[in-house]
DNA sequence: TTGTAAGCGTTATCAC
DNA sequence: GTGATAACGCTTACAA
C-alpha cells in the first residue's frame, strides 16, 4: 500500500486531527474535543464517548498542542534559564523541576546564558515569544532587567538559588549567609587565623551572602581579612579558581593557612593551583568550597564544603511554580533551605603555636 | 493610568500583536507581517517599511511564536531525551546542541526518561504533540520503539552517543568498541592477567560495544574472562557500580587484579566498594572507567579512562540535525568520534612474578 | 447531549 | 507594493 521510506528520515506524516476522528466516528469535531478532554465527564452520552475514544485510539489521534496553545493562551511549557548546564549545580535543579512539572504535562525549555546578561534578557524574550507559562531564573542578579521584563510581561517567575535585591520575586534558595558563616566559624574554631577568601562578583545574591557570611563570622571572632588575602573570580569556575589562587599566593611571601572559596568549582581550581605551587593540601594549606556537588567526597583531598540540597530546591521551585500558575495573585514568597556544613579532609586543624 | 501590580506576579499583560502595530502605522496587518519578516526585502516601499519598523519597536512588538508555528507547522523547537540529566555525560551534549541550534532560533526541550522505556516513548509522543521539528535521542536502545515512532511520525531524529541495531538512524557517537579495546590492551600490556569486568545491559550500543571491546582485546591476547570475574549493573550509576563490585569481590577468595568498568560512574562505585572491603586502589586492585567525565583527574586515585569529547559530539549532533532539517531526504549517516585512552593513577602495572 | 461558529495571531495566496 | 482573506487545529460560548 504505502511505499516504504528510503531512509529513516522521510516526509513528515500528516497528523490525524480532530476532524478526522470526527468523520470516522460520525460526530462533529467539537464533540470529539469534548470527549477527549477532561472536565466534560458527565455531559456526554456514554455510547458516543466510547465510540469516539475507540476511533481516536485506532487512528492514533494526538491533540495538536500548538493549536491548543493558540486557543487557550497556555503552552504548558516553562523555561529554565541557567548560566551553563555544565555547572554541576544545575542538573539536580532541572531534574527536580521536571519531576514535579512533567506529571502535569509541562515541558521544560532550557536556555544557557553563557554568563551573559544580554543573553539572559534575550532568552526571556524568546521564551516569552513562545508563550511559556512561566520561567525559572537561576541566573538572577541583585538588579536584573530580565526579572523586570518578566514582571512587565506578566510572566510568572520563580527565582532559583538566587534572589533580587528587593527580594520581591518568588524564590527558592539556600541560606548562603548562614551556611558560609557556619563554615567559617568551624574554620576559625579549628585554629585558623591566617584566612584567605576567594569571592565572586557581588551582583549575585549567592556570592554576596557567602562573602557576608565569611565577614560576619570573622567579625564575631574579632578577626580581619586584609586585602592581600582576598582574591576575586569573574565567575565560579575551576579555571577562575586556579587563576585567583595563583594571584593570592603571589600576593604574599607566605601562603595563608586556609582559602575559603565561594564554591566547589573554585575550590577545585584552588587545589590545582596549590599543587602547582608545590603546596600540599591540606598539610600546607587548607581549602573549603560550597555546594557539595557530586564527587566532592571522592576527590583528593575530600572537600570540606556546605551541602545545598539542590534536588530539594529544584522540587520546591517546581511546586512553587505550580502554586503561582494556579494563583498568579499570590504574594511573592521566598523559601530558604537550611545549608549543612560538611567537614572533610581538605580542612586541617591548626594547633596554636607557642 | 494603569493600576500598579500588588506583587511581582500579576495578570498576564496583553501582548501587542500584528494588528496593533498595523493600526498604529496605518497599514494592513499583512503588510506589517511582510515588513517584519526576512525574505521580503525589495518588495516593500522604504517609507512604509521604516514607519512600520519604528512603530513595532515603539510598541515592543514580539511575534507570537505559537501562532506562527500553527501556520507554518514548524515550532523551531527540538527535543532532547536523556536518561537523567544528573549523569555528567549529558550536560556537555546539551550545551553543544544548544550552542549550534540557538543561533538559528531553536529552543531545546529537555526530557528525562528516568531510565524507563515507557517514559521514553511517552516523551517522544509528548514532543510530537508539541510539533518539535526534531528530536535528539540519547537513550537509544538497539531495538527502540521510540525510534520507530519517530520514523513513523516522520520526525527528524538524531541519535546521540548510541545507535540502533540496524544502524539506519542518523547518529553521532563515540567509537566505544575501539576505545575499550585500546584501554583493555593497555591493561593487559601492563601485565594484568586476572581481569574482571563490570558490564551494563546489552541493549545499549555503548554497553555492548565496550563489552565487545574488552572481549576482543582479551581474545587477541589469548586471555579468557571467567564468569565469576563478570558482574552486571542494571544501569551505569555509582550505586550500581558499588553493588556490582561487592558481588565481584564476594564471588572469589582473591580479588581480581583489575576491574574494567563500563563507565566512570560505575568505576567510582567500584572504588568505594573496594575501599569498604579494605582494598587499596590502585595498590591492591586497579580500576578503569570510560567517558572521562569532569574531575576524573581530581579524584583519589585519578581515574584511568577513555575520553569521549562529549562537547564535540553535542556540537556535531546539532550540526547533523540542521542538515536533516534542511534536507529530510538525506540518507542516514553515522558519525563516529575517535576515543582517547587516558592513563592515570587508578591503573597500576603488574610485574610478572616468578 | 450535540452541533454551530467565532476566534486565537500568524502566514500565504489572491486580487488590485 | 499593498490590502483582503483564507487557512493552521483547536476550544468554547451559544444554539438547538
Amino acid at each position: 500500500m504505502s511505499n516504504p521510506p528510503k531512509s529513516a528520515t522521510h516526509k513528515r506524516a500528516r497528523r490525524v486531527k480532530l476532524a478526522d476522528v470526527a468523520t470516522a466516528a460520525g460526530v462533529h469535531y467539537s464533540t470529539v474535543s469534548r470527549v477527549l478532554r477532561p472536565g466534560f465527564k458527565g455531559r456526554i452520552s456514554d455510547d458516543v464517548a466510547e465510540r469516539v475514544r475507540a476511533v481516536a485510539r485506532e487512528l492514533g489521534y494526538q491533540p495538536n498542542a500548538v493549536a491548543s496553545s493558540l486557543r487557550t493562551q497556555s503552552t504548558r511549557s516553562i523555561g529554565l534559564i541557567v548560566h551553563d548546564m555544565n555547572d554541576p549545580i544545575y542538573p539536580p535543579i532541572l531534574s527536580g523541576i521536571e519531576s514535579v512539572l512533567s506529571p502535569d504535562g509541562y515541558a521544560v525549555l532550557v536556555g544557557n546564558t553563557g554568563y551573559g546578561a544580554d543573553a539572559e534578557l534575550d532568552l526571556v524574550n524568546r521564551m516569552a515569544a513562545r508563550l511559556v507559562d512561566g520561567i525559572f531564573l537561576a541566573t538572577t542578579r541583585l538588579k536584573d532587567p530580565a526579572v523586570e521584563r518578566c514582571v512587565q510581561l506578566g510572566i510568572p517567575l520563580v527565582s532559583v538559588l538566587r534572589q533580587t535585591e528587593s527580594g520581591t520575586t518568588p524564590a527558592v534558595m539556600n541560606d548562603c549567609f548562614r551556611g558560609m558563616e557556619a563554615l567559617t566559624s568551624h574554620i576559625i574554631d579549628a585554629g585558623h587565623r591566617d584566612i584567605a577568601a576567594i569571592i565572586a562578583p557581588q551582583d549575585l545574591s549567592t556570592a554576596q551572602e557567602r562573602w557576608q557570611g565569611v565577614q560576619s563570622a570573622m567579625r564575631k571572632h574579632g578577626l580581619d581579612l586584609p586585602e592581600h588575602r582576598i582574591a576575586r573570580v569573574s565567575r565560579m569556575s575551576t579555571e577562575e579558581g586556579e587563576r585567583a589562587t595563583k594571584s593570592l599566593l603571589d600576593a604574599a611571601t607566605e601562603p595563608p593557612g586556609v582559602i575559603i572559596c565561594v564554591n566547589d568549582l573554585v575550590a577545585i581550581g584552588a587545589i590545582r593551583a596549590c599543587r602547582l605551587s608545590g603546596l600540599d593540601v591540606p598539610w600546607d594549606i587548607s581549602i573549603s568550597g560550597y555546594n557539595d556537588i557530586p564527587l566532592m567526597d571522592m576527590i583528593n583531598p575530600p572537600l570540606s564544603t556546605v551541602h545545598m540540597h539542590l534536588d530539594k530546591i529544584g522540587k520546591a521551585a517546581g511546586e512553587m511554580m505550580l502554586e503561582y500558575l494556579a494563583n498568579p495573585e499570590l504574594p511573592a514568597r521566598t523559601q530558604r533551605f537550611k545549608p549543612e556544613v560538611i567537614l572533610r579532609g581538605s580542612l586541617q586543624g591548626v594547633h596554636p603555636q607557642g
